[in-house]
DNA sequence: TCGATAGTTTGCGATAGCGCAAAACGGGAC
DNA sequence: GTCCCGTTTTGCGCTATCGCAAACTATCGA
């Protein structure tokens, strides 16, 4: 197998305090291999059998219920790992993965993972740290959705796959990979209807352009404004009651 | 400072694979304090000066919006840890703890961490577990809150909680820490109005018995029907539109 | 070039659950 | 025992958002 180019991953923040050498006996355990765009890399409830780190591409982590619903858990944008569930003690993989665009992984069967972390003990305190700032987003989006309407929501998940997933244009941001109103809308715990007239809305105030699969925040600030504002016209939450400390 | 016993707190998962020697040197790092009954642990935004391991008692963990609301991230049984702002990576606290009961913590300073873990790497690999089953249990909370209705997200909130902290009882389960309507408002994403016609509703039922800040669980088999059921009546998300794979 | 397909838009009626208000209740402090 | 305060209950109107249906429109393959 072709080895992987030990300079294209050496900065990413999994491999911080990581020496050459040991990072090159890592790259050793692994393969790399490439999904085509709407592939699945695996499926929620297979065997964990191995962990991702992605180089080239998007992939959407997505979790289904029993009765078919999904929600988006993330996007993942290159340079991030996924499929981590031998590291938090799972067996199986809590989600469904699918690469949104191509995209080319590095993999390590799972099994590789307990040598890994006791000879390189940086990647355990390196995986804690990625792993703690994904718990913290996801109390954040948590706090979102028990406390904000629809249109914020809507707002912050744009504004956030902007910031981590977006190409700079001459005049505005647009994200980097297909999604669709569909996909929004499972992000933000809505439908794609709802979330359809939002754009629609914004786009007739020129906040956004947008099309299939395809969306441009043209005024990133209004968007930042609407993301913020504590749902002004009447229906506000009851703060009053029972407030705490 | 009196020394903890090793005793009680040896075979928690966070010091799994920990030698009795090791576990007395990780202690001597630590102390003990109590905090009262509605007593605040730290404040959300404050430095994150410490890491606990709760020994007795019951730790309230709430995030707050600039606004004022609130929503409980989590509460922390005997055993578990909180407050570990550093092994994420952060420099303040995210959330506001506060012991809903006399609660008796361990506490270790921060700064201890980086130390800790060199030295004993296990502990990172535990963490790494309990703090990745959190950020399972927190996309699971995202999914009920993006796919069910608030009954059955009480639902399953309350069983979650008499799993975690429940007293069995002769004739059902008791929640084993003062837990108002409010509280499980902010657990749920809803309000606590809804929640107490909702619980109102159980009771006539014979399915809970509750007052003020306490809830028995009187039939938990039939709220796992009621937690499971897929919103049978009438309104039913739409799963047929876009179904993906 | 022409369908076929997947995604998007939009209208309309229905409703779950919110916000507000007010009363009832329970427990602790003194 | 009584008062007071935090909690709970309940009624009522309102609206954000859903669910359904149907039309519309890019994009891709044949």
């Amino acid at each position: 197998m072709a080895k992987v180019d030990t300079s294209l991953v050496a900065h990413l923040p999994l491999f911080a305090g990581v020496t050459p050498e040991a990072l090159d006996e890592i790259l050793r355990e692994a393969r790399s291999a490439r999904y085509p765009k709407n592939s699945a890399i695996f499926e929620q409830g297979a065997d964990a059998q191995s962990f991702f780190l992605l180089l080239h591409g998007h992939v959407r982590a997505a979790k289904t219920t029993p009765t078919g619903e999904q929600i988006v858990v993330r996007y993942v944008a290159p340079g991030e790992t996924f499929g981590l569930a031998m590291a938090i003690g799972a067996v199986q993989y809590p989600a469904t993965a699918m690469a949104v665009d191509d995209s080319v992984v590095l993999i390590w069967p799972t099994s590789a993972w307990p040598r890994l972390i006791e000879r390189f003990p940086s990647l355990a305190a390196n995986t804690l740290q990625t792993v703690g700032t994904r718990l913290q987003e996801s109390h954040t989006r948590i706090l979102e959705m028990s406390t904000q309407q629809v249109e914020q929501r809507v707002a912050h998940a744009l504004l956030r796959l902007a910031k981590q997933s977006g190409k700079k244009l001459d005049h505005g941001i647009e994200i980097d990979f297909p999604i669709s109103r569909q996909d929004i809308a499972q992000m933000t715990g809505t439908t794609l209807h709802t979330v359809s007239r939002i754009l629609s809305g914004w786009e007739s105030q020129g906040l956004v352009e947008s099309g299939r699969q395809r969306i441009i925040l043209r005024d990133p600030h209004r968007i930042v404004v609407l993301a913020e504002r504590s749902a002004d016209s009447g229906a506000r939450r009851d703060v009053s009651t029972q407030d705490r400390d």
